[in-house]
RNA sequence: GGAUCGGUAGCUCAAUGGUAGAGUAGCGGCCUUUUAAGCCGUGGGUUCCGGGUUCGAGUCCCGGCCGAUCCA
């Protein structure tokens, strides 16, 4: 992309051109501006006073205003450009009379994609567009490559119509800085993503939870079943791993006295790349002393509520809070999600039962019915029986769905309901199918805990399990034996709320910078390259002063050297 | 992991196995209220990468890279 073509060539010719006449190609200073946005409301007010709407009727002087330039209309001696800003765009004459001939040189240096300083008078045109006659000319930053413009226009009969312009999906998510410079819808998405993550911060601290930080770097990973990533700290010599949840660490803060708090950040799973899975990913996690899952169900639905109420309030430009729930109605592709409904509430064991006719305790009926779907038959009855629900009844989860009652074997974070141990006290709520929340009344007994952990690591050793924790968490069982008061704790995956409050259909499109495989012409290579780091990692630690003297070691280590040279 | 589709000029796309083109953007010229401005002229290519078949490959075959969609 940096090879100079005849593009790159023109514009470093007037990057040049600009030092010439004095004007910095990348200033330091922006003069005084203010947003294009603004200048065109209080404009319009002053139209509607003096009740002129008309061509130079009303006159706005002494503006200025800074931005991308992304359209030039050249008419021989007078020229329209379009400057954008952070608010929108705002046209700007400019001639000889208003800049001066120095200004008009300055002019001629211009490329779209440049960004410029204007000042002058506001007033409308012929035409009747509120435009900024420019009177002063800054040169604020050049820009060496070509945006790829442009995209909307309107037709002869004032329909909106769409150039397309940067479609391929690869590039807008490599190169996301370009898609957010051409596709304003993109940038509003992501406007509206920051506005749903602000409103649920201060939906959680108006009902008085603390936000708070936790670990991102775990020493033995934990709080859901997943493949952790693994990193190295160097000096420490130890090994690290990127969190899979930061659920063990907020009910630390239970047992510490805080009784109600959240966290908004990241969690790494290292896994597959779908419509749905990013490896890194945005969770909301929160814990509630004295509650359990039924004060979280009360809060979930409250939350997404809250959230939609925001996004439609900012769709229509009215305050929130003057947003009915009947208004509530969210397309998403081709079916209609009402988060303004109470969300329906169906037992585990009923569903199972209502959509693959068999009863969650039965073993012989889940494999029969297992086998019948085409499954893969094994022997954790549970979770078989929680693959035939898959199978069966997700399909019957369109409209916001809480799912309850989950069977005490797959929930080992979770209190069992005290009538039934077989039934734990957790549902997950589901729309359209697909998981949004998980939440529990949360198990504080530590004996209990420590059995339930143990289990773990020993089934996932036995079935080599890749996603089963491969250490128990001692520390977290230490802190249930200082006391955890009842809990309920929520998870929410933030990146799919966002997805369905703007009606998008892949996580990417809802991350700023969704991850993408690096191109490689050579796959060899960049498998080379993978094994040389590799074996650097391991040369540092077994140079560290606990191994260095360790037997054999010095042989295990020359060998490594050897095989790093191989490797390039 | 499997199936299907895709990768050609800055962008959007064409091109029966036979000189890689168009629109737009760019460059030059005309035009002082245009807005997809207009008119005239003109330059621009590692056809994702590597092999093969062929007199000749963007096109056919094999391998690879990257992506999209669906499936598991």
């Amino acid at each position: 992309m940096s090879e100079a073509n005849e593009y790159r060539l023109v514009r470093e010719q007037k990057r040049e051109a600009l030092r010439a006449l004095g004007a910095d190609p990348y200033a330091v200073r922006t003069p005084s501006r203010r947003l294009t946005g603004h200048i065109k409301n209080q404009f319009e007010a002053i139209e509607r006073e003096a009740k002129a709407a008309a061509h130079g009727e009303a006159k706005l002087p002494d503006c200025a205003i800074a931005g991308r330039v992304l359209a030039n209309r050249k008419m021989g001696k007078a020229v329209f450009v379009d400057v954008y800003d952070q608010t929108g765009k705002m046209q700007v004459y400019i001639n000889a009379k208003g800049v001066g001939e120095a200004g008009m040189k300055v002019y001629d240096q211009i490329d779209l994609g440049d960004y410029v300083h204007f000042s002058g008078d506001v007033q409308r045109t012929r035409t009747g567009e509120v435009t900024l006659f420019a009177s002063g000319i800054t040169f604020l930053t050049k820009a060496l490559s070509v945006p790829p413009l442009p995209r909307e226009f309107k037709d002869e009969q004032g329909n909106v119509k769409h150039l397309t312009a940067f479609t391929d999906p690869e590039l807008r998510y490599r190169q996301r800085y370009l898609d957010l410079m051409v596709h304003h819808d993109v940038r509003q998405r992501f406007e509206l993503r920051s506005h749903v993550v602000s409103a649920l911060r201060a939906f959680l601290t108006d009902k008085g939870y603390l936000e708070v930080e936790t670990p991102m770097l775990h020493t033995i990973p934990g709080g859901a079943r997943a493949r952790p990533f693994i990193t190295h700290h160097n000096t420490l010599h130890m090994n690290m791993y990127l969190r899979i949840a930061p659920e063990l660490y907020l009910k630390r803060l239970l047992v510490g006295g805080f009784e109600k708090v959240f966290e908004i950040n990241r969690n790494f799973r290292n896994e597959g790349i779908d419509a749905t899975h990013n490896p890194e990913f945005t969770m909301m996690e929160l814990y509630e002393a004295y509650g359990d899952y039924h004060s979280m169900m009360e809060i979930t639905e409250g939350m997404f509520r809250h959230a939609a109420r925001v996004v439609r309030g900012a769709e229509r430009g009215v305050a929130p809070a003057s947003i009915q729930d009947s208004e509530l109605v969210f397309k998403w592709g081709e079916v209609e999600i009402d988060l303004g409904k109470p969300f329906r509430r169906a037992k585990y064991s009923d569903l199972l039962r209502e959509h693959a006719g068999v009863d969650l305790h039965d073993v012989a009926a889940v494999k029969a019915k297992a086998r019948a779907l085409g499954l893969e038959v094994h022997e954790d009855h549970y979770k078989l029986a929680d693959q035939v629900l898959e199978a069966t009844a997700m399909g019957s989860m369109i409209q916001p769905t809480f799912m309850i009652d989950y069977p005490t074997p797959i929930c080992p974070l979770t209190k069992s309901k005290p009538e039934d141990p077989r039934v734990a006290e957790r549902f997950e709520l589901f729309i359209n199918g697909i998981e949004f929340a998980n939440a529990f009344s949360e198990l504080n007994e530590p004996v209990e805990q420590l059995r339930r952990f143990q289990e773990q690591v020993d089934l996932g050793e036995k079935t080599r399990d890749v996603e089963a924790p491969k250490e128990v968490d001692h520390d977290y069982v230490n802190a249930l034996e200082a006391g955890m008061p009842p809990a309920g704790g929520l998870g929410v995956g933030i990146d799919r709320l966002c997805m369905l409050l703007t009606n998008t259909h892949s996580i990417r499109d809802v991350l700023l910078f969704p991850h993408m495989k690096r191109e490689h012409s050579d796959a060899k290579a960049a498998s080379m390259q993978r094994a040389r780091i590799a074996a650097e990692t391991l040369l540092e630690e077994l140079q560290s002063p606990e191994l260095a003297k360790a037997e054999g070691i010095k042989d295990l280590a020359a060998q490594i050297e050897a095989a790093r040279k191989k490797l390039g």
